[in-house]
DNA sequence: ACAGAAGCTTA
DNA sequence: GTAAGCTTCTGTT
């Protein structure tokens, strides 16, 4: 072996339990003999072969070997007899095909080696060891962690089955450390499958914090004295022995006085007949043809080969049977049939929609004839040209789905269908391996480009189209650039079939209503660890997949836009929708302040009391388990510990939800009680403290969440990287964490949210006097339901009483049923539906208003809100009384979670315009559904809370005028806490 | 690696 | 009983 080789090593045992787990039972047909773990195999074997032998997917391979575990016994456990101590027998089914699987690694005609008293583990590091020392590569095909720390430069792991490489910067990525440091990492935290100890309470995480704080495993143990935490130093401090055991066990020997060298493994060709007779044997009709016919061999001449069993096969197999996996997918999705009535005489909007759409789909895309420019006068020609035309679509190309990170690579117009061209100005070259690369050669420089740009995205005269505006407007915004006027096509998708399609996004839409598939993202740049980001394609592959993404885009706007005047939702979009794409983009572009101190404080608190209360779960069960495995919970609990158990869930799994959980520790259960305290504080730990300083932007110093439009069904928005909608607020553990949402330096934030909104639409939509009436008094309306129902005065009315009526009133909201209503108050089916009826009976209106949106839902297939938007509801009429009854519900929810989230968007639209007009500089940062966060200037505070109180409670106005009057509590803090 | 389930956070 | 998004665990190609 020598420097240039390269050699393959299979992890054979690993991948014996993997194709066994992974594939349904599969026995030979003429005996019985179970074999899924051998076709697994040998299907892994043969893939990889010719991957291996293909010069295109990288270096390939000299040398080849599958490595297995000689037996369960190794030096291992003379260190610690517990060592995999927990590791149960392996399936009787499995245990004949561990000799099978060695048979078919030499029918593969490669080289098949075992050791006694040394793990696969061990030989593949020797091997990797020798290979690296004669200047050859090696690749281990494995995605076992264990095997991680062999990785270097010249020493990578494969995994044929998902295609997924991992090297140096997989590993540091996954892990946090580097490969030399995954042993310190893994005596850190040990392996409850392998029964290594590790230090409890110590997971990864932390394991490589603590390692890039001091450097290595015996610094950290000789300084553990200096950590911080006082749990996690104790921690450390007692277990420092455990923690050498556990590297000791970790460690791979790399010395192993093997008996074949590297040499003996060098790749011959396949021997077709040998490998044929082999499959034959094993009765895989598929792979034996396959086989068959890539290696020339004609399986009909060949005799299957005699394979001895090792172990009686006969007893297996009666109940065995060859399991076909079916996936015809249904593909049920026709571009549905449009509203619009065809009979018409005359260019009716209706017609001329269904005109373009008609057109629309029988037009083709051809991306090679997209144009790229290169030089600057191309490049004014063709903004001359959208001038002439008056529209041009476009798209810009990033390095990042997150607009506030994103650098600009290219971007691509459109000016009519079938004529695009793409700009390219970041392209990069020679990048991974060699630091980050140069720019390619031939591309226009940014800053002249960008001012010709400006020009045209700035020009009144030019309708810009795009899809999803608010992406490009943050990109474009960053360099100084605005764009106006424009439209947007999932916005347009949005207004005109809202719940009628699975998503808005271009590649459904053109496929939709162009019929046409476009270049998939992942299929240019890449996906999972093949991303090579955008600014690594190629130029002629990027004009390809930019100029479609603009030709599609105006194309669909060519379709979609002629929808909306025909179906009478114009002023939907244009009022509601439109406009607020400029006001999230800087919403987000502003960001909101977030205390990095606070949080780590917190998280340091959490990870204490979490791990106190670990400790006495863990002494209640006399166990260590994962408790954040509701598998291992529910086992442990209903299963070993006998507790009544409730419920299993759909999988038939014990259910160990906090509801459950809580009823188990109201009857007197220890144990119940503190699982849920330890779920709420994991839970704030994982998802705020410790995951949201990573959304902190380095430059801005601010967390920058992003607002999708067209993302729910009623027309809320939603709010991702991060979710700054679900920030805690319920109780006082998770409320501190919204102490770390802070105003800047000389200023505060202003939390201003509407009361009651959504019953406050209810009552104006049912027209309910009662209703009605205690909005416009200003009184208590859980409480006057509740006198309505009950025929108590609202005076000293029992809380548990406002308590039931409160339920109703929500239940009405959400479509009410008996079941829903019993499961929240923690009574009786019959019990909730007397509620009900009783409700009914004294609200009358509200069952007419219930009645009556089912019945347009399912004539019409939608729901409108007050302000026009339509909300479609295509499985209204399902023949499945559960699938109607949920639309049902939904359709009646929609209609008032849709007016509310309709009132606050005008509200949004309007309110900066307000406080420019009242001389006043606060800030919109974020939306909460039914609350909006600003920062303001301490001396404007006063003066900013009227402004914005009157936008919101006036926002229906003059659209609608609603019989109910809405109202806003406003408050000021230095945090969002305080504020709220 | 990825998808789905379970669980939890919000309005 | 409505509407969302994120994390962890688990099973699977």
């Amino acid at each position: 072996m020598k420097k240039g080789d390269h050699l393959f090593l299979v992890d054979g045992s690993g991948y014996i339990f993997r194709a066994y787990h992974a594939l349904p039972p599969l026995a030979r047909k003429s005996d019985g003999l179970p074999t899924n773990a051998v076709l697994g195999f040998c299907n892994m074997v043969w893939k990889l072969m010719r991957d291996a032998r293909n010069t295109d997917v990288g270096h390939p391979a000299t040398h080849f070997a599958v490595i297995f575990d000689y037996s369960s016994k190794t030096f291992r456990n003379d260190l610690y007899p517990e060592y995999k101590a927990n590791r149960s027998a392996p399936p009787e089914d499995l245990v004949p095909q561990f000799g099978l699987i060695r048979h078919a690694t030499h029918a593969f005609n490669l080289p098949c080696v075992e050791m006694e008293g040394y793990e696969a583990d061990d030989l593949i590091a020797t091997y990797c060891h020798m290979a690296e020392e004669a200047g050859a590569d090696a690749t281990i095909i494995s995605s076992d962690k264990d095997l991680m720390q062999l990785v270097s430069p010249s020493v990578s792991m494969y995994d044929p089955m998902k295609d997924h490489q991992i090297g140096v910067p997989e590993v540091v990525e996954r892990w946090g450390v580097p490969p030399e440091k995954m042993i310190d990492l893994q005596a850190l935290t040990g392996d409850s499958v392998d029964n290594i100890p590790g230090v409890p309470g110590i997971g990864p995480k932390t394991a490589a914090l603590l390692l890039e704080q001091f450097g290595d495993l015996d610094t950290l143990l000789a300084r553990a004295g200096e950590i911080k935490q006082p749990k996690r130093r104790q921690s450390i401090l007692e277990n420092t022995d455990k923690v050498r055991l556990s590297r000791q066990l970790v460690t791979l020997k790399r010395d192993v006085p093997i008996t074949e060298t590297p040499d003996d493994f060098l790749l011959e060709p396949s021997n077709g007949p040998k490998l044929v007779a082999f499959l034959k044997a094993m009765e895989f009709t598929t792979l034996t043809r396959r086989v068959a016919e890539a290696t020339g061999t004609d399986a009909a001449q060949v005799e299957a080969a005699f394979i001895p069993v090792e172990h009686g096969a006969s007893a297996h197999g009666p109940d065995m049977e060859i399991v076909s996996s079916q996936t015809d997918d249904k593909v049920q999705d026709t571009p549905e049939k449009q509203d619009t009535d065809e009979k018409d005489e005359g260019d009716t909007p209706a017609r001329l929609a269904a005109q373009r759409a008609r057109a629309a789909a029988t037009e083709k895309i051809d991306v090679e004839a997209y144009i790229t420019i290169t030089d600057l006068q191309t490049l004014k020609d063709w903004i001359d040209e959208a001038f002439e035309t008056g529209i041009v679509a476009f798209d810009t190309e990033t390095t990042s789905l997150d607009p506030m990170q994103a650098e600009l690579v290219g971007f691509s117009l459109a000016t009519r269908p079938g004529r695009a061209a793409y700009v390219p100005l970041g392209h990069r070259q020679g990048a991974g391996d060699l630091l980050g690369g140069g720019l390619v050669e031939g591309q226009l420089p940014m800053r002249e480009v960008l001012a010709q740009l400006k020009r045209l995205m700035e020009a009144p005269s030019v309708l810009k189209v795009a899809q999803n505006l608010k992406y490009d407007l943050v990109v474009m915004n960053r360099h100084g650039i605005d764009i106006a006027p424009y439209d947007d096509t999932m916005l347009l998708s949005y207004v005109l079939d809202g719940g009628a399609a699975r998503g808005h996004g271009m590649d459904f839409l053109s496929e939709k209503w162009l019929g046409h598939k476009p270049i998939a993202f992942g299929d240019v740049a890449g996906t999972g660890k093949k991303f090579i980001g955008f600014e690594n394609v190629a130029i002629d592959k990027a004009t390809h997949y930019a100029g479609e993404d603009a030709d599609v885009t105006l194309r669909l706007w060519q379709v979609l836009k002629p929808r909306l005047a025909a179906t009478g939702l114009v002023s939907v979009y244009e009022r509601l929708e439109r406009p607020l794409a400029p006001v999230l983009a800087r919403m987000e572009q502003r960001g909101i302040l977030v205390d990095r101190q606070i949080l780590s404080r917190l998280s340091g608190e959490l990870a204490q009391n979490a791990a106190a209360i670990e400790e006495e779960i863990y002494a209640l069960i006399g166990e260590r388990i994962n408790i954040g495995s509701p598998k291992q919970l529910g086992d442990i609990l209903f299963g070993r510990m006998g507790l009544p158990g409730g419920s299993k869930t759909k999988t038939g799994q014990w259910s160990t939800s906090a509801q459950l959980l809580e009823d188990l520790a109201a009857e007197g259960h220890e144990l119940p009680r503190k699982i849920v305290d330890w779920r709420q504080l994991a839970k704030l730990k994982s998802t705020y403290t410790d995951a949201l300083p990573g959304f902190i932007h380095p430059e801005t110093g601010r967390v920058h969440t992003n607002f999708a439009m067209a993302a729910t069904t009623t027309g809320r928005l939603s709010s991702s990287d991060p979710n700054l909608q679900n920030i805690p607020v319920r109780n006082a553990e998770g409320r501190k964490i919204r102490t770390a949402f802070i105003a800047d330096k000389g200023h505060k934030l202003i939390s201003a949210d509407y009361s009651q909104i959504e019953l406050r639409v209810l009552a104006h939509v049912a027209d309910i006097a009662q209703l009605k009436q205690a909005f416009a008094e200003g009184a208590d309306i859980h409480a006057i339901t509740a006198s309505e129902m009950f025929g108590v005065p609202v005076e000293n009315m029992p809380s548990e009483t406002r308590r039931r009526a409160k339920a109703i009133n929500f239940g009405i909201i959400y479509g009410i049923s008996a079941f829903g209503l019993a499961n929240q108050l923690s009574i009786s089916r019959e019990e909730a539906g007397a509620y009900i009826k009783k409700y009914f009976e004294r609200f009358p209106g509200i069952r007419d208003y219930i009645e009556e949106t089912k019945a347009t839902a399912r004539e019409l297939g939608y729901v409108e809100t007050v302000f026009g938007r339509r909300i479609h509801y295509p499985e209204i009429r399902a023949p499945n009384a559960a699938v109607r009854a949920f639309n049902e519900r939904a359709s009646i929810n929609a209609r008032l979670q849709g007016t509310a989230a309709d009132i606050i968007r005008r509200a949004m639209v309007r309110i900066e315009p307000a406080l420019e007009k009242a001389g006043l500089s606060a800030r919109m940062l974020l939306q909460v559904h039914d609350e909006l966060i600003f920062e303001v200037a301490e001396d404007e505070v006063e003066a900013t809370i009227p402004v914005i109180c009157n936008v919101m409670e006036n926002a229906p106005m003059p659209a609608r005028t609603l019989s109910v009057p809405l109202k806003v509590d406003a408050r000021a803090a230095h945090n969002w806490d305080e504020a709220h």
